[in-house]
DNA sequence: CTTCCATACGAACGGCCGTTAGCAAATATA
DNA sequence: TATATTTGCTAACGGCCGTTCGTATGGAAG
């Protein structure tokens, strides 16, 4: 589904609001419409069915993860530097669209079956990049052998996590956020011969 | 609700498996009678209601991290090492309860309002065991002074994410995990200049 | 001026939801 | 054997769900 007009994309937001605090499967159609002063009918002169506006809203940050960790890849080279870099860069995203974030990370689940495979499949695209920055440190010798999987998914659920916390008023900046974890991470990567 | 018959323990193991595997909301009264060749009437013979299921299995999961807590409160001082058998003990529940503890930690939400305050009371408790745990090595000067709330929710975050893919016949015991997050976490924290 | 499209409506569809009332059989307890 | 408790049933309750049909209006584009 493409948002090509004011009132879908009015409609889109109005969904990404609610589905952030009640969740994708706890929201209505109708609690959607009275959002939006609507009759629930006429929610459909704007969209197909329900799944279009978790559709677009998960693979939109699906998108936006996937173009930032294409650009670290294409800038850095060196394995610390680029781990770094996927960590400010997913930090960042994750602040700037918290509503999205929480949606998508959250309620991915109830994508229809063929959509959720899709989806699946550019999750599984930007875990590779990670491991692959994983396994270059540990060929490189900087970083210590270990469960590379295991090194991988602690380290998304330990950035994941920063939406359940993080307040944009709060006295962390995200790139604050960014730098502290990413010092932990490494610190729990890095050879500690130097 | 106390669990004091058979019948009732067979109706709330078929509730865990369900709400596991299609989570609390999703499930409905009549798949659960389905899966116990029941009417779904004949359920409420042994509960009240359906979320007698779901408290059952969260403050069920809460008391025995607490009554792990307060065992590594009571014997061990030094704080690595005290964070190190938090660490044990927490995957050591959650991989010996898969089932229960999805549940308990994706669920929880959907528990009505006066149950759901009392544990995110008890998650509290829990929550800053950890914390002083921090805070401990932090004025001994074997940690990092470092954001402790952070701290805290990162480790918390990182072992909790042990559910979604630990597998009981995969190649890693819940023991060699323990022990891999612990250095993961350690390194994080500790002072370097050893 | 007409055609087209975005926008919105009321009414209804079949279906699933948690729960209750009232009654019956089985099983354990005395 | 008499009594109490556990366990189960049929039928129904009011309510919410996502979605569809047919229709109407208003403004933009040709």
């Amino acid at each position: 589904m493409e948002v090509n007009t004011k009132r879908k994309k009015e409609v889109l937001n109005a969904a990404l609001t609610l589905f952030r605090h009640r969740g994708y499967e706890s929201t209505s159609m109708r609690q959607l419409a009275k959002e939006l002063n609507l009759e629930v009918a006429s929610l459909y002169s704007h969209i197909s069915a329900k799944s279009d506006l978790l559709e677009v809203i998960c693979f939109g940050m699906a998108d936006k993860f996937l173009l930032g960790a294409k650009e670290v890849n294409d800038i850095y080279f060196n394995a610390e530097e680029k781990l770094r870099m996927y960590i400010a860069n997913h930090i960042s995203l994750l602040t700037q669209n918290m509503d999205s974030s929480i949606v998508f990370l959250r309620d991915w689940r109830f994508l229809p079956d063929d959509k959720k495979e899709q989806f699946v499949e550019l999750r599984n695209k930007y875990e590779d990049g990670i491991r692959e920055i994983i396994e270059t440190g540990i060929s490189e010798h900087v970083f210590n052998p270990s469960d590379i999987k295991m090194a991988t998914l602690t380290i998304l659920s330990s950035l994941n996590w920063v939406v359940e916390w993080y307040k944009p008023e709060g006295s962390l900046t995200p790139q604050e956020i960014a730098n502290d974890l990413s010092n932990f991470i490494l610190n729990g990567l890095k050879k500690n011969n130097l």
